[in-house]
DNA sequence: TGTACATCAGTGAACGCGCGTTCACTGATGTAC
DNA sequence: TGTACATCAGTGAACGCGCGTTCACTGATGTAC
């Protein structure tokens, strides 16, 4: 066996500096908070996770509440790619888009309800310490305010409060998208039990009450 | 000093038997949760906040969970309470009615978020072990389909799907109170800062979709 | 009315546990000569 | 290319802490006779 060998199989087994832990440990504790809820995340078991010390995070997170800043700022910006993806899909029709922006919305809660949480939950605090974190939320909300801002100079919108409108769409389907993940929807709503249906019907029932009549 | 006098001044003191320690444990329980929110709080810091040894919620709930679903309750409780004085504030006018459940439901999560977080946020096992709690939500559910109805039946609400609109309506206020909470909305929204106009706003803005065109 | 006794409600010590964080360390890596 | 050394990244033991829960207990209350 040479020297090449038993390098590689110390890789395998456990090499001692390991290339990106940060990401590593970010990633991993995505997952647990997605598994056992925001208050049951422990240091601990993120580094247990990702078969570290219980130390090692510390050389990469100043705290546990910085880890947690973490996490939302890649909450935020798996927001902010899916409300781009959603105008890409259909250039030059803001209702589409509107639309699919709002069912990417609810798919990403569904998907990372813990995560959500912890990006509009007021777990961190608000107010300067992670100004990344609050400059992402207003840009995904300005994001949405130009899309009505483009649906009413197109006609396909009523004229009107534009930030108003944003936050009336915006809080229907942040909080259609919380009941269902706390499960109050499926209790109340028998049928449609398809969410993808559901969430395009309040998504138009919605943007009925704020579209031009034809 | 003769007997009666002792026994009331250690009555005043430190009296051994507490009376109506059950409620006096759910009260600091909530008050200790809008404080330090669900993640914090803990039985010992609720005994200690009643002055009472951290075992004797023991005799009064079989663990934390079940003092957690007793503040849930209440919360589901007072929901219930609000959306009923709203209808009784307005009779025979389901939109006024509607509209003044949607102001109070916002006033209550903004009393206590920690207890609407509790009672919606899938914090208690949702299926069996909890039975009144799911017939509590849904309770309030059917009023504000009720409500819907009646105003569909007097001409003021469109025709539709009842249960989508009770819950498009839901979902609207739901999310817009907790995106406030969450302090999200002071940072989106510049002016109106007045939350009630805000409220009355986006109500207005939701029902507008809804209403019998005049 | 008084007494014995069962029942109830709260006590305080103790349990084991997992947590966040610190610290002196050690192994790995890169750089200057 | 080889060597010395600084720097970096991860280790593992240790800290103190607060937690939920249990348990034998004790003081208070109510009831039967």
């Amino acid at each position: 066996m040479n020297a090449h060998a038993t390098s590689l199989k110390s890789a395998r087994t456990k090499p001692y500096h390991h290339g990106d832990l940060r990401h590593e440990i970010l990633s991993a504790a995505r997952e647990l908070l997605e598994e056992t809820g925001i208050a049951a995340l422990s240091l601990r078991a993120v580094a247990k996770k990702v078969g570290v010390s219980h130390a090692a995070p510390y050389r990469h997170f100043k705290d546990k509440e910085s880890l947690l800043a973490g996490i939302a700022a890649i909450g935020f910006d798996e927001l902010s790619a899916q409300m781009s993806a959603a105008v890409a899909l259909y250039p030059g029709d803001p209702i589409a888009q509107i639309k699919e922006a709002g069912h990417r919305y609810f798919k990403l809660v569904m998907y990372s309800p813990q995560s959500v949480q912890l990006m509009f939950g007021n777990i961190l605090p608000c107010d300067d310490t992670y100004p990344d974190l609050v400059e992402s939320g207003d840009l995904a909300f300005d994001g949405l305010k130009n899309l009505i801002e483009e649906g009413q100079s197109r006609g396909d919108l009523k004229a009107g409060d534009v930030e108003l409108m944003a936050l009336t769409f915006w809080s229907c389907i942040h909080g259609f998208s919380l009941l269902v993940t706390g499960g109050h929807v499926q209790a109340a709503v028998p049928a449609p039990t398809d969410n993808r249906v559901l969430t395009e019907a309040i998504t138009s029932l919605i943007l009925a009450g704020m579209q031009t009549p034809e």
